[in-house]
This record gives C-alpha cells, sequence and structure tokens, in this order.
RNA sequence: GGCCCGGUCGUCUAGAGGCCUAGGAUGCCUCCCUUUCAAGGAGGAGACCACGGGUUCGAAUCCCGUCCGGGCUACCA
C-alpha cells in the first residue's frame, strides 16, 4: 500500500477539518473530516474545526450550523473551533444563527478559528513576503487575466500567469495602492527546478517549476486565498497532518513553496480518495448524495433527505464511513467507536476512491438497529409515527405503550427507521387496507368465512389475551378446520394485519388485543362472505 | 490540450515476490429453519488481479509502456 512508515508519529498529531461555509456538506466530506478526528483520537492528540470563510462572497446561510450541528450528531466533536463568542460575533445575516448549546465557552489556544477573524495575522505575513522580495503586487484585473487565458487557449497553451508585475519595484506599486488602485498580491514560485512533495500515501512526486505559476495569495477585497490563509493556519495552529480530499494533490507544490518561503516545516500531506457516487464522479449534490441531516435540494429541485433523518443510525453511519476508504488490515467491518478509533491508521487508507455503497450502509445499519435495546429502538422510532400521524405529537401512555408493544415487532425487521410507519400502519387503523391480491388469495376462498368466524369464537373465549392464549386458541380453531401450517394462520393474518408478510401472527394478535381482533375478524368474515 | 493521481468479484475490501487453483463483506441465487417476511445457518454464481511487455526459479505484489477512470488547470475552496 505505502512504503511509509507512517506509524508512531514524532510530533503531537494535531488535525483539522476546515470546510467552508459555502453550502451544505454531504457525507464524502464528513468522511474526510472522520478520518482527520479518527488519526487524532487514534494518536492522543487534537482535532480541530477551522471555518475557511475568506470566499465571502460564497457564504451560505445557515451552513455552519449545518456543519457543526452534522460533525457533533455523528459524535464527531471537536477540541478546538468555533466557540460560543466567535460565533456570536459573526453577521447572523450571513452566516445563519448557530445553537449556542453546540458551543464550548472557550475554543482552544490556537483561535481564532474563523479565518475572517484572522486577517491581522495574514496582513502581518503577507507584509513579511512583500518585504522580502518572496511575494508582490500586480495590477492586472480579472478581465485581464480573463483575456490572457483566452489567448492562451487560442494558442492552445496551457495558460499561466507572466509574472508581469514580478520584479516591479515594491515602492511604486504600494504608492499606486495608497492611491486607491486595486490589486492582488501574487506569490513568486520557482521559475524552474523540480519541487518535491510527498504525500504519505502515494509518496513522493515531483513538479517541474515551469508548470507552476505565481498564484494569489491576496485577493482584490482584502481576503486571502485557501492557498495562503489555509496554509498559514495549519502553521499557526501546530497541525501536524492535513487530511484533505484529493483534488488537493495539484496545488500542494503551491503549498510546499509557502512554508519553504517562511523556513516553517510543513505538515504531512494526507490526500484521502474522494467518495464517488454511483456516476463513478465525485459525490455531489447532482448526484444526489445525501447530507448528514436535514434536506438538501438537487439542481431540479428534487429534495434529498439527510442519512440520519432517513433513519440511519448515527452509530451506523460513523462505522460505514470509517470503512469506506479504510480498513483496519483485517476482514473486520462491524465496529464500535472505540474499535474504529484504537485501530485507525494511516497505512490502511485506500489510495483509490471508493463509491458509495447505499446497500452496504443499509444492512450494516440493519445491524446496529437488531443491536439496540427494545426501549432505545422505542425511543428512536416514536418520532416517525407521531411524523406519520398514526400517533399524535403528545402520545398518552397507553398510546405510548401500545406502540411500543408494536415497534420492537419489528425489530428484526428493520434496516431504516423510516420504514417503521410503513411496516405497521396497520396496526394503528381502526381497520387494515386490504390488499386485494391477498384478499383474493386468502378470504375469497371455500371454508374461510367459517374458519375466521371459528376463530373469532375461540378467541373470543380467551381470558388472559396475549401471544400464548391466542396462538392456542387460533390452533384449536385452526384444528377443526383440518388446517395447518400456513393454511392455518395466512387467513387470519390477512384478516388481522390486511397482508401476507409481518411480524410472527401470534405476536401481532397479542399486541393487538382482543377488540381489535375481534373487529377485524368480524370485518374479514363479511369481505370472505361478499 | 498540459500536469497529476488511481485501476483486485456489480460494490466495499484483504493482499507488502512463494501461504493465492486470490480470502472476507455486501448485493444476487438456492437450500435449511419457520405461521409469512426478516433474522440466522449451509451452499452457489461472480475477479483471466485493466492490458501488453519485462525482472525473477517464481509476480496481484517490483520496473516500463499502453488503455481506461478521476482530479487540477480561478482574485472558489
Amino acid at each position: 500500500m505505502t512504503s511509509h512508515d507512517l506509524t508512531a508519529p514524532t510530533r503531537r498529531v494535531r488535525t483539522r477539518f476546515a470546510p467552508s461555509p459555502t453550502g451544505f456538506l454531504h457525507i464524502g466530506a464528513f468522511r474526510t473530516a472522520l478520518f482527520s478526528f479518527l488519526l487524532a483520537r487514534r494518536f492522543g492528540g487534537d482535532f480541530i474545526l477551522r471555518i475557511e470563510d475568506t470566499d465571502q462572497a460564497r457564504l451560505v446561510t445557515n451552513s455552519l450550523a449545518d456543519i457543526i450541528g452534522s460533525l457533533l450528531a455523528l459524535g464527531i466533536g471537536y477540541d478546538e473551533g468555533p466557540d460560543k463568542a466567535s460565533v456570536a460575533a459573526l453577521d447572523a445575516e450571513k452566516y445563519g444563527v448557530v445553537d449556542p448549546a453546540l458551543l464550548p465557552d472557550h475554543g482552544g489556544d490556537y483561535g481564532p478559528y474563523f479565518q475572517s477573524q484572522r486577517l491581522p495575522r495574514y496582513r502581518e505575513l503577507l507584509d513579511q513576503l512583500l518585504e522580502e522580495g518572496k511575494a508582490y503586487y500586480a495590477f492586472e484585473t480579472k478581465e485581464d487575466l480573463d483575456r490572457m487565458r483566452k489567448a492562451a487557449d487560442i494558442r492552445k497553451e496551457p495558460f499561466r500567469y507572466n509574472g508581469k508585475y514580478r520584479n516591479y519595484p515594491l515602492g511604486e506599486a504600494r504608492d499606486r495602492v495608497a492611491g486607491g488602485e486595486s490589486a492582488v498580491i501574487r506569490f513568486k514560485m520557482p521559475t524552474d527546478g523540480p519541487i518535491r512533495t510527498v504525500d504519505a500515501l502515494r509518496g513522493e512526486t515531483v513538479w517541474d517549476a515551469r508548470t507552476q505559476d505565481d498564484f494569489v495569495i491576496l485577493k482584490g477585497d482584502g481576503f486571502p486565498p485557501y492557498h495562503f490563509s489555509s496554509m498559514v493556519d495549519d502553521h499557526d495552529m501546530a497541525i501536524s497532518h492535513i487530511l484533505r480530499s484529493e483534488e488537493w494533490i495539484s496545488s500542494t507544490p503551491k503549498h510546499v513553496c509557502l512554508f519553504d518561503a517562511f523556513g516553517w516545516e510543513p505538515p504531512i500531506f494526507v490526500h484521502t480518495p474522494n467518495v464517488l457516487g454511483n456516476d463513478r464522479k465525485k459525490l455531489s449534490k447532482r448526484t444526489g448524495a445525501p447530507p448528514v441531516k436535514g434536506t438538501i435540494y438537487k439542481p431540479n429541485g428534487e429534495p434529498v433527505i439527510g442519512l440520519l433523518d432517513q433513519g440511519y443510525l448515527e452509530d451506523a453511519v460513523f462505522n460505514y464511513l470509517s470503512i469506506t476508504g479504510w480498513s483496519p488490515g483485517d476482514d473486520t467491518e462491524v465496529m464500535t467507536r472505540e474499535e474504529i478509533t484504537r485501530r485507525f491508521n494511516l497505512e490502511g487508507i485506500s489510495a483509490s476512491p471508493a463509491l458509495f455503497d447505499r446497500d452496504k450502509l443499509t444492512w450494516l445499519n440493519g445491524v446496529y438497529l437488531r443491536h439496540l435495546s427494545p426501549a432505545a429502538l422505542v425511543e428512536r422510532a416514536l418520532p416517525y409515527l407521531i411524523a406519520a400521524k398514526l400517533l399524535p405529537a403528545d402520545p398518552t401512555p397507553s398510546e405510548r405503550t401500545y406502540a411500543a408493544s408494536v415497534i420492537v415487532l419489528e425489530q428484526e425487521r428493520l434496516k431504516t427507521l423510516d420504514e417503521i410507519p410503513g411496516l405497521t400502519d396497520f396496526f394503528f387503523y381502526p381497520l387494515p387496507e386490504y390488499a386485494d391480491k391477498s384478499v383474493a388469495k386468502w378470504l375469497k376462498k371455500v371454508g374461510v368465512a367459517e374458519y375466521l368466524t371459528d376463530v373469532a369464537v375461540a378467541l373470543g373465549e380467551v381470558e388472559n389475551w396475549d401471544a400464548e392464549t391466542v396462538e392456542t386458541a387460533t390452533r384449536g380453531a385452526g384444528e377443526k378446520h383440518g388446517r395447518e401450517k400456513g393454511d392455518l394462520t395466512h387467513p387470519v393474518r390477512v384478516a388481522v394485519t390486511g397482508r401476507e408478510v409481518g411480524p410472527s401472527l401470534f405476536d401481532a394478535m397479542g399486541a393487538m388485543g382482543s377488540e381489535r381482533v375481534l373487529a377485524r375478524l368480524a370485518h374479514a368474515v363479511e369481505i370472505a362472505r361478499g
């Protein structure tokens, strides 16, 4: 997998997740966050959440709340990051509101953790680079650049900024800027020779400096772009490992040159493979990649519901995400958070992208659902019943008890919590909805009306109604009609549930109670005769 | 186009020159269990390890080339 010894880091492991609040993140992004979190936990280090809000124009209201809420919901808590005060200082119009209860009182000693609040530090470093002749003001406008790009395109040449202002006197440039002229600052990349970068997963890559150009490190709006701010922060925050998705590989030479210019030791770069959609493209809203929670909308307006809201368990999503793109080295797949944390390592991260496998997630979720205690399952399932209006928003104790007895009957069949209403609705209706096919197959048959009548009579005499007494009574009636196995249960099942599949018939009847069962039987007899 | 990264069953993966006639999981199929479904148990189909050359007694594993897929190529991240 890799030729590098990735174990036993030499300095304190500090990793970071540094999203930009410019939209709602999908699970691919959270997978990267999870790996960062896991690496820090594995080595007893720190996991930092830093918000890269240097692109003020693209800020999306409430995406900050979504990022923090989703991370915390998954159990990916940060040791350092946005706190009550720093979030309160934000412009709520632009950022939206974050529930203060989610935020720590003190964000950490390396803050602020919002890049928009770190401008003075960038300015200081920018000046240093300018003074040292490692960066320069450039006066082209975006339009100028566009023209140059088009011209290069026509000549079929790759576009590289020509470095026109590379040697422009700093004093003159400052005068022009002071005079109100708009400018950017660009970083002087080496003009030739090799640039070496090392990725923990892929080893060394040598880049030809002639393919690089002087990139912008301060935009016209006064904010530095990612290439600058992110690297400065990674250094200032003593980040040991940069885990980021693989589309950053090509800009790594920029980043190492920046570290070099400052004389800083660069962190270890770990480019994690992307999580792909079924189209083998990077997961995106377009392809319907689900968010962790909440709802996002595809470009065509179609809603995509968050995994957690679809009834996937936090633990299952955590587990699934951890094994897509990482393997502990053996065949273990179902692991607790503790086991994942204990076993996580860089060596197990795959260098090739993985497809988001919904089927496997669903299977894993079923495993977790089955491991839930009955009480916990009920707790998690109730909201879905309420949302489906099978239960009132504030159920009475007896409604609750009834719902609970019904929910536990479906535990072994459940794959996602949101299946609960569809699986149990007939328990709540006055009478079930009878599927025509099932009626034709099991009710409208010779002798069924008589059989069901006898079942009703036998059940009517049951004193202590429970699954066991109900079974005895039903079987007694069945034997009288020479019925056994499916012949015995199926007509009754269809009569009381309206369908052919479901939990154990006697358990179901036990939970329903005699009144419901007898009413349904009476109704079914009519259908059978009709 | 240029530069870069990747390529083992449909999917997620194990694999660090002989343990590989390639293992596990998921999905699919069959059977068992069983009042149905599910769960569980037992099987099965499914990968000429992208392709072609080399190195080696021996290669999925090392080297080269090709192809395919993906990423980047912004005053976005």
